[in-house]
DNA sequence: AAATGAGCCAACCGCCAAGTC
DNA sequence: CGACTTGGCGGTTGGCTCATT
């Protein structure tokens, strides 16, 4: 059964044969535990790893998986490669911006995480399909609704894409306050102007923020919050939130991205205090609403009534 | 303190398309 | 043109951590 390697042609390097053909039964686990190290990977084989490429660049991941003396399959390199020790990839929770990125661009081209990711500075499909598993579709579960479905959409459109966009501009002043502060104080004690990393380092929420590379930067050109906002699939003139749309929009369009590199410089290095917006107490309240006028909301009206605005607001953030 | 369950995430699997021989 | 290799993608799973019982 077990084919470690396809032949001798595909045998990545000159491991003794046993190890790149076919093995009997009974010694298949064996002789595949023996040659073909699987499972999490140690610090060791990422130095290696990163070695390697940092010498020879990516790509040819069979061979240089052979040459680094790794016993990996090129693909588990390519992908622990890129998932896990590529400069630039982001750790940790999503931002704000980052999830409304994701809310938007998943209801305009659904399960494409690679294509995804591509707007997202730093990180990798992997992780937005995780993120998308392990919280998206957990809240439409307690909803009772699926992924797609209009009520999920509604609560996407009217709920939670409004507190994010709240939250966005909360992190956009306090961080411009940071920054204030930090100008003052360096008129006060210093000649020079404080950095790029003093300023980052100086706001709580960018602390945990990990490198970017220029790499980052380079990447195809992604949709701006703003864009997020005014060109989303969303149908903001049916939402009983219009109004509030308008001012969150005009507040982000104010404060932060209008052209790629600023979307870049905050995708990648204004890591705002990552939360979920969607906590337990939103979902019970929709779930609540949700039930208690079952007929309206199921029929597929936008729904423009099934709660009170202010009673949403009136919910912690956390 | 031990057992259990849920949440999360790294890694693997299978499939497909493009490139190469 | 067909076989084969490689890289990429989306779906799935195994195992770790933590909270709860």
């Amino acid at each position: 059964m077990a084919v470690l390697w396809k032949g001798s042609s595909s045998s990545p390097c000159d491991w003794p044969e046993a190890t790149v053909t076919t093995v009997s039964d009974a010694d298949d686990d064996a002789a595949a535990a023996a040659e073909l190290r699987r499972g999490p990977w140690t610090v060791e084989e990422d130095a290696v790893l990163a070695g390697h490429v940092a010498a020879h660049g990516e790509g040819r991941w069979n061979e240089l998986a052979c040459a680094a003396g790794l016993r990996r399959t090129g693909k588990s390199c390519r992908l622990r490669w890129l998932n896990y020790l590529r400069p630039g990839v982001r750790r940790g929770g999503f931002t704000p911006r980052e999830q409304l990125l994701v809310l938007d661009l998943h209801s305009r081209w659904g399960n494409r995480w690679s294509r995804i990711a591509a707007h997202l500075p730093g990180r990798t499909d992997n992780e937005v399909k995780n993120y998308w598993r392990t919280r998206v579709q957990k809240h439409a579960r307690q909803l009772g609704c699926a992924v797609g479905s209009r009520q999920f959409n509604d609560a996407v459109r009217n709920l939670w894409v409004p507190r994010l966009l709240e939250r966005i501009h909360a992190d956009d002043s306090a961080a411009a306050a940071a920054a204030d502060a930090d100008a003052d104080a360096s008129r006060c004690c210093y000649s020079a102007s404080p950095s790029h990393d003093e300023l980052s380092s100086s706001h709580p929420a960018h602390r945990n923020a990990a490198p970017i590379t220029g790499d980052d930067c380079a990447r195809a050109p992604s949709p701006d919050v703003s864009s997020v906002v005014t060109g989303s699939s969303w149908s903001r003139e049916a939402s009983p939130t219009s109004q509030l749309f308008k001012s969150s929009s005009s507040t982000v369009e104010g404060c932060s991205t209008s052209t790629e590199t600023e979307q870049c410089q905050n995708g990648c290095s204004s890591s705002a205090t990552s939360v979920d917006m969607f906590d337990e107490s939103w979902s019970e309240l929709l779930a609540r609403a949700i039930h208690d006028d079952d007929a309206e909301f199921g029929s597929g009206e936008t729904g423009d009534s099934w709660w009170s605005l202010e009673d949403i607001w009136e919910q912690p953030l956390y």
